[in-house]
DNA sequence: AATTAACTTTGAAATCACTACAAAAAAAAG
DNA sequence: CTTTTTTTTGTAGTGATTTCAAAGTTAATT
C-alpha cells in the first residue's frame, strides 16, 4: 500500500504551481499555514508556530519563502502597521480590518471592495483598503 | 515696534492648540514642515532637512514630536510600506498613491474616497487607501 | 522674581524586524 | 552518479524606532 503524504491530498502543490512556485516543503508548509490560520501572521508568529512540528526550520527561511511565495503573487504582504509585515494568502481584494485592542486583523470579505477611479495617467498595480477601528469582540456596553 | 516672530502670522501654533497639542518650538517646527513640504516625509527626512536650520535638533525629538502629533491627531502616519512609516499633516480623507518606481507618495485629492460600510458590529476609527502603481513622471511611453 | 513641579530635549545604548552572506544540503539536469 | 543549480541555515549586519536618565524648559505657585 503506497504510503500517502498530506501534502498530496491537500492541494497545496497543485496551488504553488499554478503561481509558478516549485512546491518544496517548507514552502508548502508556509503556505498551507497561511492558508489553515487565515490570520494575517507576522513572519515571527509563522516562524514560532511551525518550528514546534519543525525544529530545523530557520527564521531566514521562512523570510526567503514569504519573500518568494509574494514575488509570484501567491500570498500578500499586508501593511496595517509600520513595523511587522503581515501575509496573507487570500488574494483576492478585500478590505482588511485591524482592531486597535486586540490588534487581529479580519478579512471583511461580506463587504463590496471599493472602485478606486484614480486619474488616467497613473496606473494602478495593487489597492489595499485597510479599516482601524474596534472589532466585535473588543467592544463595550 | 514689537518684534514678530513667524510662528506668529502663520497660525500654526493655533493650529496646534486646536488639536490639544502645546505649540512647543519643535512641534511647530515639525509641524510647519509636514504642512509646507506636503511630501509625505518619513522621521528621518524630516529631521535631516531641519536640522540644516535647528542644528541642535536630536532625531529623538523629531520621534517624540511626530508621536505625540499622531496621538492628539494632528498628523497622520501612512502605513505605505513596512520599513519606514510616513507622515501627513493633511488629514481630511484622501486616497493616496505610492509610485514602485520613484517612490514618491502623492495624495489624490481630486478623486472621490470611497465609502466603506462594515458589519455593523465593527466601529470605524480611520480608513485608509493606498493605491501602488507607476505615477505620470514614470510612464515610459 | 524665586521655588517647585511637570514636561521636553538630548544622545547613547538597546531593540527588533529584516537582509546579506557564505557554507552546507538538497534537488534537478545531464 | 556527477555536475550544476537552487535552497536552507546560522551568524553577523543594517536601519528604523524606542528606552533611559541626565540636563534643560516651561508652567504653576509663592
Amino acid at each position: 500500500m503506497k504510503k500517502t503524504v498530506r501534502s498530496e491530498i491537500d492541494g497545496i502543490p497543485e496551488r504553488l504551481r499554478s503561481f509558478g512556485v516549485r512546491p518544496l516543503t517548507h514552502r508548502v508548509d508556509v503556505y498551507r499555514y497561511l492558508i489553515e490560520q487565515n490570520n494575517h501572521p507576522t513572519a515571527d508568529m509563522i516562524h514560532n508556530d511551525l518550528v514546534k512540528i519543525l525544529p530545523s526550520l530557520s527564521k531566514t527561511t521562512v523570510y526567503n519563502v514569504l519573500n518568494h511565495l509574494c514575488e509570484k503573487g501567491a500570498v500578500h504582504r499586508v501593511n496595517v502597521e509600520q513595523h511587522e509585515a503581515r501575509y496573507d494568502a487570500m488574494i483576492h481584494d478585500h478590505v482588511h480590518f485591524k482592531c486597535r485592542l486586540c490588534g487581529k486583523v479580519y478579512d471583511l470579505d461580506e463587504i463590496p471592495f471599493p472602485t478606486i477611479d484614480p486619474p488616467t495617467d497613473y496606473s494602478i498595480e495593487i489597492v489595499q483598503v485597510i479599516i482601524g477601528g474596534i472589532c466585535p469582540d473588543c467592544q463595550t456596553g
